[in-house]
RNA sequence: GCCGCAGUAGCUCAGUAGGUAGAGCGCAUCCUUGGUAAGGAUGAGGUCAGCGGUUCAAUCCCGCUCUGUGGCUCCA
């Protein structure tokens, strides 16, 4: 009957009768006791209450772990939910997760829920929490488990239980009067949730799909502390000023107008930052080995029926007319690439042939998608063709992928990776998928490189890795993808001529390593919460004077900084220092330089760093100096 | 596209139990020439998103539209 219970530190008890996992943890520590959440045992997610009865290996779960966080976010949606059913009764319930940061739950109402709900919701929760409920397991059979939803009229829990297989084993989770179908496990009692907060209201179709009914969901936060509360609120707040949106206001470098949903204006501040990513983007390509081209926004719509687009992807195309015949505004730029690959013959010597654009595409998102620069209707792609033999195919995705992260690494963005493969509705031979998509992966894994898969999230054309980017909140942003591409070639029968003199099908690469400069710009904002490094701020230097009679000596300086090539900007307004001071810091300027008396003696000036404060004066030589090094490193 | 919320001066926002509006910043003019995050005075600025309806009267109430916003779905 003896058995050995393994801990995560190496230690191990043995015990001769069944014991609840708690009170092991009571034994370990009061500390740890308090903090358990829930448990893994031999690596399942179990309950406290559980009790062990033989040889394991067994892990407390407190809030610092991942899966202890969602354990508790997901007995705080239970909570929610007995609220709502207390106050709205009636109401239907679809499903009640954890998620990143929180938790959500879904509910079917025909009571509209309002802010002043939330504040109710709430009231209701910690009432419930306060009585300390135990959330009790129960397994019941398939049958019993319909009989109790069905009757109960919870169509949304039948139907999840329909869906369940076979085999599955169903359990009912209850605390207070609230019972739920669920998987478990769950937090010992309410009381645990000390700390919460109900974020927001939100529409969220039943089962993500479009064609279901929306249900109303409310999205919530939760902690064992009411201080990991008030940080997470302060965080976010402090998140909400990097929004590239108010950011971009704020800073004067781009505006959404009425006129143009979606389609973003940028104004002379923005249009600095992005030539300066777009020189950085040419240099770089050039060095990799990448042409230049540009082709037309316009094309007819022989070329959209040949790629496919004029069938596959209308509803998201802009359409005109030019002396009666049909055009569409390009969605993509892969077909222009490819009128230009076959405007000339190629040998098989010519291959690899890289070729970018930075091509302005138009394409026709849904309403409520849009987000600042982030989702937008038109925008440049910093994209890029790669027509090659098949055996280069490895190569060239590693090199694009390296180059990827060159561009990454520069801005210190850190990322994650995502394979996706073969959809269901695709085109070409499952031989053909399965010869791309290994390539994809070989190429991730010898560069020593951890990715997600995405099964059927592919292209029609073929699969491809894409690289995610967080913004100020958290939201991950697809910006870099590698898409193998064996279709259009053969759609637009491009061939190269081979070592046997005959002509032979190239393959195709789609990549791009900004994604778009637009949502990248955006992200930018976000990342350098708008202090951008001194070679993409869209003014480097401001020159202020302590009175007008200092004037003269910054307007020589301002001269020599513009010769040299430094974007500088004179503050002439009759205002105080520190009222120039002020604005240069909050326009986030890098380098603010101050003359007065002392300086125009000593030929210097007084030095303000972004970031840094006042460093004093220095030599008006030394600075430019200083200045020209930052830009340098990546003109 | 769908669900919720919002739209007042260039910006950030207040306001009216329905009687055509106010602050701060910014801008202009004047005073001030001041050493590192806001010196002072005066002034200009609004079809209260648009269109309809109710009303003696609508920025306010109702409806529709547009735009933004938080999500869902969809995608760089």
């Amino acid at each position: 009957m003896a058995f050995q219970v393994k801990l995560p530190d190496g230690s191990s008890r043995k015990y001769q009768e069944p014991i609840a996992i708690m009170d092991i943890a009571q034994e370990i520590s009061r500390g740890l006791a308090k903090n358990a959440i829930a448990a893994q045992w031999n690596g399942k997610a179990v309950d406290l209450e559980t009790k062990i009865e033989e040889d394991g290996d067994l892990k407390i779960l407190t809030f610092d772990d991942e899966k202890g966080k969602d354990i508790f976010r997901h007995s705080s949606s239970h909570l929610m939910a007995e609220a709502v059913q207390n106050l709205y009764p009636g109401v239907k319930f679809g499903i009640g997760p954890a998620i990143q940061d929180g938790f959500y739950y879904d509910f079917d109402s025909d009571h509209v829920f309002t802010p002043e709900d939330l504040i109710a919701i709430e009231k209701e929760m910690a009432r419930l929490a306060a009585e300390k409920s135990t959330y009790q397991r129960s397994v019941v059979s398939r049958k019993e488990a319909l009989e109790h939803f069905e009757k109960i009229g919870e169509i949304y829990k039948v139907e999840i239980i329909r869906d369940l297989p076979e085999d599955a084993e169903i359990s009912l989770y209850r605390q207070g009067n609230f019972t739920d179908l669920c998987a478990g496990p769950h937090v010992p009692s309410t009381d645990r949730i000390k700390a919460f907060k109900l974020m927001s209201i939100a529409g969220a179709y039943w089962r993500g799909n479009e064609k279901n009914k929306m249900l109303q969901r409310i999205y919530g936060v939760s902690f064992p502390k009411k201080a990991q509360l008030d940080e997470y609120l302060l965080m976010l707040e402090e998140a909400k000023k990097r929004d590239h949106r108010k950011l971009g206001q704020e800073l004067g470098l781009f505006a959404m107008m009425e006129e143009g949903p979606g389609f973003p204006f940028f104004l002379p501040k923005g249009m600095i930052l992005r030539n300066a990513l777009e020189n950085y983007w040419r240099n770089l390509h050039e060095a990799w080995g990448y042409q230049e081209i540009k082709t037309p926004i316009i094309l007819n719509r022989s070329l959209w029926e040949q790629s496919g687009h004029w069938d596959h992807y209308q509803e998201n195309m802009y359409f005109t007319k030019i002396d009666d015949m049909d055009y569409a505004v390009k969605p993509m730029n892969c077909p222009g690439a490819i009128l230009v690959y076959k405007h000339d013959l190629h040998s098989y010597r010519d291959l690899p042939i890289r070729v970018g654009e930075l091509g302005l595409v138009h394409r026709h998102e849904k309403s409520g998608v849009l987000h600042g620069l982030m989702r937008v209707r038109c925008f440049t792609q910093d994209d890029a063709h790669i027509f090659m033999l098949p055996s280069q195919i490895k190569d060239e995705i590693k090199g694009v992928i390296r180059l990827i992260d060159e561009v990454y690494s520069l801005f210190g963005f850190s990322y994650h990776l995502e394979l996706s493969t073969r959809p269901e509705k695709a085109m070409g031979s499952d031989e053909i998928w399965e010869t791309a998509t290994s390539a994809l992966r070989e190429a991730l894994e010898e560069e020593g490189l951890s990715f997600k898969v995405n099964e059927g999230d592919g292209a029609f054309y073929g699969p491809k890795i894409d690289f995610h980017l967080r913004d100020c909140l958290g939201r991950t942003w697809q910006c870099g993808t590698i898409q193998l591409d064996f279709q259009m070639p053969e759609k637009f029968d491009i061939h190269y001529i081979g070592e046997d003199g005959n002509r032979h099908r190239p393959v195709m690469i789609h990549r791009v390593a900004f994604g778009s400069i637009e949502r990248f710009i955006g992200i930018l904002i976000e990342h350098f919460a708008g202090a951008f490094p001194t070679w993409l701020a869209p003014v480097q230097v401001r020159l202020m004077g302590i009175s007008d009679k200092h004037l003269p000596y910054l307007e020589g300086i301002e001269q020599e900084m513009k010769l040299a090539g430094i974007r500088v900007e004179l503050d002439r307004r009759n205002e105080k220092i520190g009222y120039k001071i002020r604005e240069g810091q909050t326009m986030k300027i890098p380098y603010c330089l101050v003359a007065g008396d002392k300086e125009m003696e000593g030929n210097t000036l007084s030095l303000r760093r972004f970031g840094q404060g006042d460093l004093g004066a220095k030599p008006v030589e030394e600075i430019i100096a200083m200045v020209l090094e930052e830009i340098e490193l990546k003109k």
